[in-house]
DNA sequence: GTGTGACTCTAAGTCCGTC
DNA sequence: CGACGGACTTAGAGTCACA
């Protein structure tokens, strides 16, 4: 499987397991509501930097992010 | 410590491990020589299917890359 | 063999909406 | 609440000559 894909999945994951929206996430995490959208679905690749970002509110690292 | 520096250090770290030039390195990932440069001197912010680019022919994940 | 500045071109990342 | 589109600005991708 592909690493936008894992990323997908690991994030969607995580965020519901906080019970949070995508929204509501994109707002801990300080990046755009529609990016946490497109991010989600495979659509977009991010750099590390926002990976790290991402990582942060769901108390995880940029790698397990991309893990599995 | 900075994601950048991270991949930074595992990637030269394993580079250095497999006994290959950048541009060995740089042939193996099909990517350009001053691109591994910039990535180890954590002169770049690249994005995460580059970094699986830079995993494969260490035999790691993306994942790997950025841990620690 | 590696570091660095500069360059072009494409995509990252943001923001406006609507369905 | 989330998918998705369009438009926009900035930064990354990819390369080169030269140190």
């Amino acid at each position: 499987m592909d690493v936008r894909q894992r990323l997908a999945r690991n994030l969607r994951r995580l965020r519901e397991a906080k019970g949070w929206s995508q929204e509501k996430f994109a707002f801990e995490a300080n990046v755009h509501r529609t990016y946490v959208s497109d991010i989600e679905r495979g659509a977009r690749n991010p750099t590390i930097t926002v990976v790290e970002k991402l990582a942060a509110p769901l108390g995880v690292t940029a790698s397990d992010l991309l893990a599995n």
